[in-house]
DNA sequence: GTCTATATATGGATAGAC
DNA sequence: GTCTATCCATATATAGAC
């Protein structure tokens, strides 16, 4: 939404491709030069558009946020019930995820990082607004729920998901991938289940199954 | 302990930096003078004991994955029932993860890392298991499921569950982080409610199951 | 086994030509 | 706006003294 056609092209080409490159291998693990070479400019090109190194990371990570805004606001519409909400929401994210796999990838490396400066942009911009809207929708769903665990597992479960297709591929070595938005099914129907399971049964002293 | 005195106590020490040191910064963000530099050596004396930088980091993965080995057979106990499996796993889990951060965000590290090599070591010796076991209880509490996704499910949701903490500060500025065995409370009975809710889906006849 | 000293490569960043 | 050329700090790694 806010490309504005002024700007070069440049500077828009070398986002780009920092999305990718840092996505695959971190902050400290590209170099000006790495980008430079795969964009087909010079580094001395990337300081016209950019002052720094960690200026052209933070940029890069709100590009990588940007283009992904409209599918975001879509999986966090307030409109249905909360049920609906709720499935909308891990389905909207579980394509999200796995649409922008760069995207995914510097999200992640953003949460691991250290820098209080930037896992705080990170988590202003993108994830809080996420987090809040599962919380009230989980306490609509099922109050005696604690919902801040559950919106926790929400959250790291469409996040994280894909990053664990390796495992699956090693356990069974000629398991399919399922489309993503049976995956999102699935996952949908175990958590919405978990939330209601636990509502049935509001006082817990002692919760679990007996033994 | 499987720590053998014959081995060199400098050895060791660098390996216990070095566990810390990379979690901070991964792999690429920590030089061999920062590892010397905490020991309180130089970088030659690395050099000894260990031929080059990414042998040393490999060494450091095992280290970590080693020292939690105890705790990792024990959650994997298979005596009980599945349910009681089950919320053995997730307890176990949270609590490992909970007590050695470095171990965990390494172990995210190494996730995110594209290093095919490093991947399969990680797979193989440390999340194979943990797979293959909740591939099998999740198939005996509840055969309609989808193992993979609710195998899936349960990892992701134990191994990044503390990385959220940030952003449960941020939405509610004075919320008490709980205790970790609450958290594997919540985050179990979520988890084993999608798991049996489901499974009343098509068989709908057993509310109360086993003693 | 650990140090000093150093070879050699690569990193971020800038000046000035065009 | 982009390039050439370069500065200077930091990186991995090694040789040889002790």
């Amino acid at each position: 939404m806010s490309i504005n056609p002024n700007i070069s092209n440049l500077r828009h080409e070398i986002l780009g491709v920092s999305v990718s490159l840092f996505a695959e291998a971190g902050y400290s693990g590209v170099s000006m030069r790495d980008i430079a070479k795969s964009v087909g400019v010079t580094p001395a090109a990337l300081y016209y558009h950019f002052p720094d190194k960690q200026t052209l990371y933070v940029e890069t990570v709100r590009f990588a946020l940007d283009r992904n805004e409209n599918q975001i606001e879509k999986a966090l519409a307030t409109d249905g019930t909360p049920e609906e909400r709720f499935m909308r929401f891990i389905k909207g994210y579980i394509l999200l995820i796995h649409d922008d796999p760069d995207f995914r990838r510097l999200v992640q490396r953003e949460i691991l990082d250290t820098n209080a400066e930037r896992q705080e942009l990170l988590f202003q911009t993108a994830l809080k607004k996420e987090y809040c809207s599962l919380i009230e929708i989980v306490s609509q769903i099922a109050p005696s729920v604690n919902a801040h665990v559950m919106a926790v597992t929400v959250i790291t479960s469409v996040l994280y998901h894909f990053e664990m297709a390796p495992i699956k591929r090693m356990a069974s070595a000629q398991l399919e991938e399922p489309l993503p938005i049976t995956i999102a099914e699935h996952l949908g129907q175990i958590l919405l289940y978990g939330l209601k399971g636990n509502e049935g049964q509001n006082t817990n002293e002692n919760s679990q199954t007996e033994t």
